[in-house]
DNA sequence: ATTCATGTCGAACATGCTGTTCAGTAACTA
DNA sequence: TAGTTACTGAACAGCATGTTCGACATGAAT
């Protein structure tokens, strides 16, 4: 005993309330789906519940450990891209996972989001560009705006373009959003204009 | 009758609503603060407040459109700044106006902010860079990513900044949070390594 | 296969908030 | 001052929460 080995029926019940959460979210948002709901759906017992999670913030975040092992996985191999010299952000991966399950995201961190979840994502993609700039400070310098100011920058921007690229249905292929975030990012507004300032 | 004129006790219940609610959204945060809460602090009848508001959210909507005429008066100013070509946000102005009233705006768009205060100043400033920005396609043509985008690259950047520097007791002037905005918006982050591109 | 531990069920319960109703009372307007 | 309008306070039904408990079922271990 004590060998890590879980009770099949823990694991049932914990799959079918995970099962149920998702379900119910896509149907009709988290914010209105009750623990009555979940347990409804999952047809399990409200005791059976309470056992297991606290309450309904305690079952989504236990399934979030998940969320951010995939979505580090999908992320990981965008960083080497030719000229990604001044690529902090795995936009163009971040991009296609998400538009793969856009139903899932978009009810997830779309429109009103689910906040731990939005933050979730906010802060691995705050840890990756901060440790590449840390690199990048460490070849060329320091920039002349606090690092962290613009690490915050550039996480707002790409996540602002995610939500609304979700929210609006998907109306540019992946790489052309990656295109013009990488555009804005790295030449700015001035540059797209056609200016060689 | 009928002159406009609202009875002196309206005014006064829906004062005392506005201020209990504001009170406790520093108190505890808005998602804590229940009708309840409200009513008690306002000192009114709970039938009194169904008789003005449908709910909590209802309550708080009614008091954006002031919200929303303060930070328009405040924000105006700030366009015709020197240097203000690429300019498309009058991030100074909004720097210095939720500075002025830190807590407030901590607590309604910081952290676990409330979503609909959020929205509206997103949808506020959309509209104002929307506008600024069909000017300058107007004097220099398309630019090479899609307008809309754009304005949403723009203002989801300027939002994340303004959010992390409320949040982290704002450890700089508005002055150089505007100065960092404006430098990686115009010239991007190759610019602010030194680069001359 | 039997045993024993552990998970689940389902019902009941106290609690708290919601939104509605209504008769009585107070305050404002004209 | 008269008449309209707003507020009060209590009561009510509805619903979700989180806890408890004995009965039962299913798993693991020998």
């Amino acid at each position: 005993m004590a060998k890590g080995k879980v009770d099949r029926r823990v694991q049932r019940t914990r799959q079918l309330l995970h099962d149920a959460l998702i379900d119910l979210i896509l149907e009709k948002g988290y914010d209105r789906t009750t623990v009555q709901d979940i347990i409804d759906r999952a047809n399990v017992g409200r005791s059976t519940f309470y056992a297991h999670y606290l309450d309904k913030q305690d079952l989504l975040e236990s399934g979030l450990a998940r969320l951010r092992e995939e979505l580090g996985q999908n992320l990981a191999g965008d960083d080497g891209a030719e000229g990604a010299e001044w690529m902090l952000l795995p936009s163009l991966a971040l991009f296609r996972h998400t538009g793969q399950q856009h139903h899932l995201f978009r009810a997830m961190i779309g429109g009103t989001g689910i906040d731990v979840v939005v933050k979730t994502i906010d802060e691995a993609l705050t840890a990756h560009a901060q440790a590449l700039l840390d690199q990048l400070i460490a070849e060329r310098g320091q920039p002349c705006v606090p690092p962290r100011v613009m690490v915050t920058y550039l996480v707002g921007a790409l996540m602002a373009l995610l939500t609304w690229w979700l929210d609006n249905d998907m109306p540019y292929p992946p790489e052309q959003m990656d295109q013009t975030f990488r555009e804005l990012t790295v030449s700015g507004v001035a540059a797209v204009f056609g200016e060689t300032q």
